[in-house]
DNA sequence: TAATTACTGTTAAAAATTTAACAATAAACT
DNA sequence: AGTTTATTGTTAAATTTTTAACAGTAATTA
């Protein structure tokens, strides 16, 4: 559980990296066999490991498996395998608002392979949590407080409509949540101490314009 | 249609900006108050402003039409309305990969208010193909090529597994598509003038921890 | 209408990030 | 075994991005 201080850009670049080397069909990788994946330049590759401390690169590249291992052990992203055998069982997660986005995470298999486990599904109307099928219990958005603290959630996933955002992400911060990735329009503020990533499709549409 | 060069980093904050000004209450806006509910320093909004030209700003803060404009101007934005009016009918885009996440974008609102529509969808899975119901048409992927030239189709946002990413993006770039939102695992190395902006939610997961 | 206040626009300084360069070293080759 | 080749780790320079500072100006107040 490394977890240390490095650039939120180095952070992004290292899980994208993370994902590219578990489809790598091979044992070792180079900066350079990187950088034609990837696009980024092969020499701030070499600069991010560095930054994270990893030094076991030789003259025909890195192994996968090092590489793998130290960029999990610097993000501080256990693996399936790891988190099944620890003692603590994973981190669990919730979706809040349960509208087509969210119904659609609902038995995912995005966390596959990731310690992350969904716990919990909130929404403020009634009738979705009743109707709404999944492996684990679904809450009205009222009881959020409690669950969350009970079931020892700590990251969301915000997938309400815009209006309710802000409201639902406060509700969040006072229950403790830790990180909250923002699937709404809204930009959220919250304290330094909870991080958000914000994926709003619209948002990205308008970036690839 | 100015489309001045801005930093991504400007490009993104502006987005989120923009999003903030659709649900503001008020007629006016200052920096300090942009601040308050994004977390981003007053500063640097002014600089951001300054950089995409903007300098209507007076001593009780922007008037937020104006600032509206300018930014949509600024990024390539068309408003739905602008886009109704003008001559070009909008933004065409199509999704690929109709999964449990792609399907959920069949007929969200997600582009309300915007000037992208949705025109078509695909998946290599005839089933999915014939059986989803949406108000668009849906078609195989073996027949992308033809369809997104044909309708006119420049942006997509990729939904498919991982193990189909890279190889739909590619036939993306051969069918000439401009932009690409990645909702896979995968970082995608395309050519320089294909835009993507990539949007996993197990990454963002990661950089929340 | 004069004085005060509250902002912006703009510049310059500071900080962060990326790129280039290259000595050091392991692997591959002869 | 010695030579060449490939690739890293690391540093320093270049570039980009953010922050702070403040003169200038519109709005507000007296």
């Amino acid at each position: 559980m490394g977890q240390i201080e490095l650039p939120e850009v180095t952070r992004k670049r290292m899980a994208g990296l993370l994902s590219l080397l578990k489809t790598w069909p091979e044992d070792k990788i180079t900066s350079a066999a990187i950088s034609g994946s990837t696009g980024w330049k092969d020499s701030l590759i070499r600069h991010d490991l560095w930054l994270l401390g990893f030094n076991k690169g030789v003259s025909n590249g890195y192994r996968k498996d090092e590489l793998q291992n130290a960029i999990s052990q610097a993000l501080g992203i256990e693996t399936q395998e790891e988190s099944d055998k620890s003692s603590n069982d994973g981190r669990n997660c919730c979706i809040v608002g349960l509208g087509r986005l969210g119904a659609a995470l609902l038995d995912d298999e995005f966390t596959d392979g990731s310690s992350f486990k969904i716990k919990a599904g909130f929404d403020s109307n009634l009738y979705r949590v009743e109707v709404l099928r999944s492996t684990f219990p679904l809450y009205p958005a009222s009881e959020m407080n409690r669950v969350i603290k009970e079931l020892g959630i700590e990251y969301a996933i915000l997938t309400v409509k815009n209006e309710s955002a802000a409201a639902m992400a406060q509700k969040l911060v006072d229950a403790g949540i830790k990180g909250i990735v923002n699937m709404t329009n809204i930009v959220l503020n919250v304290p330094k101490n909870v991080k958000v990533q914000h994926l709003s499709i619209l948002n990205a549409l308008n970036l690839v314009i």
